[in-house]
Formats: C-alpha cells, structure tokens, sequence
DNA sequence: CGTTTTTTTGATAATAATCAAATTATGTGG
DNA sequence: CCACATAATTTGATTATTATCAAAAAAACG
C-alpha cells in the first residue's frame, strides 16, 4: 500500500464526518459550492512546484482550492526566521482572509492544479458560506493540533506527528489498530524538503535530519530517495508521536 | 491609562475592520446574528474564574459568545502536558466545532458571563452563518501567529509578544507610534497565572517568571502584585517581540 | 496569624541550535 | 551515458537555550 503525503480523500473526509451527525442525506452547503466551482468568475489555474501563489500582505481578492497538488502557507519574521503555519492538500480551501490583506504567503510544494474563485462570487452566495464556515472549523481544528506539536512536543514526537499525518486512518481518535497484526507498513510520500518541514515543525533542518537518521537506526522507518519513508510498523512509530499514554 | 488583559474591544473591532472593505453601510450577518442572541434556545450564563465550560471529547451541543469575562481553551497530552491554545475575550466565539465533539477544553480564567446558543438555532440561520465564518477565519489569523510565536520565537520574545497583545492599537501593522513621545506608558491587568502564561507560550513557569524578572531588572517593565504589568515604553517592549526589524 | 498556594531564584541537566564539513543526490552539457 | 557542478542532506563537535530539580520568598486565604 502506498499513499502520497496529502491525501486525495481529505475532502472527502470532511465532507463525511460533516454528515455524520446530520439526519439529511446529503451535504447542504456543498451543492452551492459545486454551482460555484461553475461559476463565471471561477478560473482553474496550474503551478509548478514552490510557485509562490501569492505573498503575504498582498491584497486578497480570490479564494484558491486545491483540486491536486499540496501547497503551503507561511509567515516570515524581518530576521528571516520563517514559520510554515498549514500544509494543504486537495479539498483545501485557502486565502480566504478575504477581508482586506493575506496574513501569509502562499506557495505550491509541488506541481499543483487550484480552482480560483473571486471573493465576489462567494460573498455573494450566502449558502456557500456553510461549506466556508465548516473549511474555516476544520483549519482551526488542525491549527489547535498543530499548536500542541509546537508548544509541547519533543524534536522526536514533532517528526513522528508528522509522518503519522500521512498515513490514512491511523493515529486519529478512530484509529482501530492495524487491519493485519503482522504486516503494519505504510509509505509515505514526502512532498517537502528537509527545510520545508523544519520550518512546519519549528525546528532546524539539522534537527530534522538527526531524528530521521536515528528513527531509520532504530527500524522504525526506512528511506527511498530521501523523500519516500517506508514505515516498518505503523503502530511503533505512533508510539512516539506522544499521544499515547505507554 | 489602564485596561485589562482581554479587550472589552475585541467584538467592536473585528466588526469593523470587517466593513472597511464593505460599502454597504452595516455588517450583513450581524443583524442575523443579534436576533440569534435573542433566539428560543439561547440563554446566559455566568461561570466562576476557573470553572470548566466543557471538557475536550464532550459532545458539541452548544455555541459560546463572551459577554464579560475570558476563557481559555486547551489540550491535554496523555502524560499531563497541557497547551492553551486560544485566549478568548469578550465578542469572542468558541465551542464551534458543532460537527461532533469538543476538540479542546473550555476554561474561564476569570468569572465570565457567556451567551449560549444551541447548535439547533445558530444551523438553522443561514444568515448567522457569515458571522460564524468571520469569526472562524478570525481565530484561524490568530492561530497563524501563534503558530509563528511557538515556532520560531524566544521565550523573551514570547513574553513580550504576549504583553503586547494586550497593549491597544500598538504592535500591529497599523501602529502609529506612541501618542505622547515622552509619556510611552500602559498598563495591562493579567488575568492568568504564571502556569497559564507558561502554557499557552509553549514555556515552564520558571522560565516566564524569569524572563519577566529580567524584563523588571531591565526596566522595560513594573509590576504590582504579580498580575498587573506597567509597561514603562511601550515601544522598547515591542522591539522585544521579534516582530520588528531593528 | 499561621497555612497553603503561587511565584521567584538558584544550580544543574537535557534538548535542540549553531557552526563546520562530508556525503549524497540532482541536474547539465559534452 | 558519463563527468562535473550545484544543491540538498547528513553527520560531527560545540554552544546556547530552556527544562528540570530544589529551595526560598512572597502572596493569598481562612
């Protein structure tokens, strides 16, 4: 089984776990969502990897979602530290700090395609708003996650939290174990560069490094190219992601 | 001049900066919104300083607004770790992760008076919706710099950062300077304590008691009574945040 | 006024950053 | 396809920052 690092069924995701709670049968918002995705003021645009979408302090005149692809979002401080602040998949819906300017930048990590809605449209579809308010909920919850890595978690878990990010299914509140007791692999394609997820996970590139040699030492993963990590068991690796009590 | 911790001027603030960008004369949502706080199921509570609103995993049944007061919300690891991961004040929303359960628990930091509106009525008023969204991109913003704060940032830097965020119209992009060159004084009242300081700062309680005896030995600031502050130039301190370039 | 809690201070240890260099991958033109 | 140049990653040695452990001081409370 093997699984890039941003999921083509996160959307999907969001959109079932919206439902599960409602007796309806179908999504409500996201109908007046897919009429936008139609709508005159909406273009599909293509980047190349680390395009730069746009810059922070830019004025914000378009939504942007994923449609394939994974971009990210980032703030610099005037020194040049730089904090990565979302990685963003498919379904994902950005640049929505639609009110005056953008507070981050925005840049592909790889080739990416992404639907452009001008803030017009959107502003002017009040039922889409739902589909807005339950993608801006969703960001907040994986910002509260991400803010538990940073404040409080080791060199060691922040990696492992972030590897186990990839693998589907696994490491949530639902995880129900693996399917089969004897083969727990998973790989993971990496689509960051060592300084891309050192800046994510407010670390060094040297930091980085380091826990993955020691986690490749230790055959809690193994490495293809740098940039595809074959976990040996998944189970082993969330162990040290610091969620788990034992 | 003197104010406390959590802006009595929050709520008014969001709401215009929400209409610079509009040329229509008031904010669409929030006449919606105004009549949800009138709505059937919604009453008013008044919680005592350090009193649980929910706990994470509980089942999301309400909304919160902070009429007076403040909040925190946090997350727990297994072993005890705890990260703050929002400081709410008065105009502020929580409680909206309305899909299922509750991501963080709610704490007051002082005794608070809240509106709580059932999930029922705010799902029902598509027009209450654009608020919610505002609301939700709002803390996303936040986050963002949190983000920046627990990743990139020093523990002086942090404490300072914290400081700041409390001082009105100063620190952000739209500062303007000290009003009176030679009078650069303020004053913020704490409403945490040293661990809640520490927790949300991503710190130990030594280390923030530290930096703010350093902060005192150095004069940037004064203290009275451990929890109110006396911000000697308001200016020096904000250099101190890393926000700025020099 | 004594007790309990919170905060501060001090000494030491641990973690991750920094500085420096080697190694490995990637890309290019011959 | 290979040699070379360039970029990214890894590894090593050392330092800096913050956490931890321990105790004193200050504040809050009954």
């Amino acid at each position: 089984m093997a699984y890039t690092s941003f999921r083509e069924d996160r959307a999907e995701q969001g959109r079932s776990s919206a439902n599960s709670r409602s007796t309806t049968p179908g999504p409500r918002g996201d109908d007046a969502w897919e009429s936008l995705r139609n709508a005159q003021g909406t273009r599909r645009q293509t980047y190349a990897a680390h395009d730069v979408i746009y810059f922070e302090g830019d004025e914000a005149k378009n939504l942007y979602e994923i449609v394939s692809g994974a971009a990210m979002l980032y703030k610099l401080l005037p020194d040049g530290r730089r904090q990565v602040v979302e990685v963003l998949g498919p379904g994902d819906l950005f640049g929505f700090d639609m009110d005056t300017y953008h507070d981050c930048s925005a840049e592909t990590l790889v080739s990416t395609t992404a639907l452009v809605f001008s803030r017009r449209d959107v502003e002017a579809s009040t039922a889409a708003q739902s589909h807005l308010t339950r993608c801006a909920m969703q960001q907040v919850y994986a910002m509260h996650d991400h803010a538990v890595l940073l404040g409080r978690k080791s060199a060691y878990e922040r990696v492992a939290s972030f590897l186990m990010r990839f693998v589907p299914d696994r490491g949530t509140v639902h995880c129900q174990g693996p399917s089969d007791e004897d083969n727990d692999q998973g790989t993971v394609q990496l689509n960051m560069t060592r300084q891309e997820m050192a800046d994510y996970l407010g670390l060094t590139i040297e930091t980085v490094s380091r826990v993955i040699s020691d986690m490749k030492r230790k055959g809690v993963i193994r490495l293809e190219k740098h940039d595809k990590v074959i976990i040996n068991r998944i189970c082993s690796l969330c162990q040290l992601t610091g969620a788990h009590a034992d």
